[in-house]
DNA sequence: GCCAACGTTGGC
DNA sequence: GCCAACGTTGGC
């Protein structure tokens, strides 16, 4: 099994709104190596959640429902999406803060491209930033 | 609100 | 194929 984290403002589509929903299709991706890495992604992989620009902190873990298909808010055949459902909350988010002063994250690719919005972990890094969170 | 980083577009 | 211009993201 894999891990990621996604990126998403919490203005656009934050947690709460994955909870409430119970399910999302994680759409509009329009950058290659993000959608490449979507199309890594296994049902059961589980993904941080991560609330950028006003929050930047990794809330929660969502899991991987159905793998990469073709986006059906797009007629350009080279985006896919994949739908994601909650898995749990963290019980304290972990800070952007936090990240970048603990040693063992320093390779992690939100710091290295801060730009990415969906990227692959290590094990040790989501195991790390688990139990930060919890 | 600003700006750095970086991806994309288009002229040559 | 190069590179300037431009748009977007996201941290500060």
């Amino acid at each position: 099994m894999q891990h990621w984290l996604v990126k998403s403002e919490p203005e656009k589509y934050a947690w709460a709104d994955l909870v409430r929903d119970g399910r999302t299709m994680w759409d509009g991706v329009r950058n290659y190596q993000a959608r490449n890495n979507m199309q890594q992604m296994q049902p059961g992989d589980l993904v941080l959640y991560y609330h950028s620009v006003s929050e930047k902190a990794v809330v929660g873990i969502a899991k991987v429902e159905k793998a990469a298909y073709p986006d059906p808010t797009t007629d350009d055949p080279k985006w896919v999406v994949v739908d994601l459902v909650p898995y749990r909350a963290f019980k304290e988010p972990v800070t952007l803060q936090q990240i970048k002063e603990d040693k063992r994250l320093q390779d992690i690719a939100l710091l290295r491209q801060s730009r990415l919005s969906v990227m692959p972990l290590k094990a040790e890094e989501f195991d790390v930033l688990l139990a930060l969170g919890n």
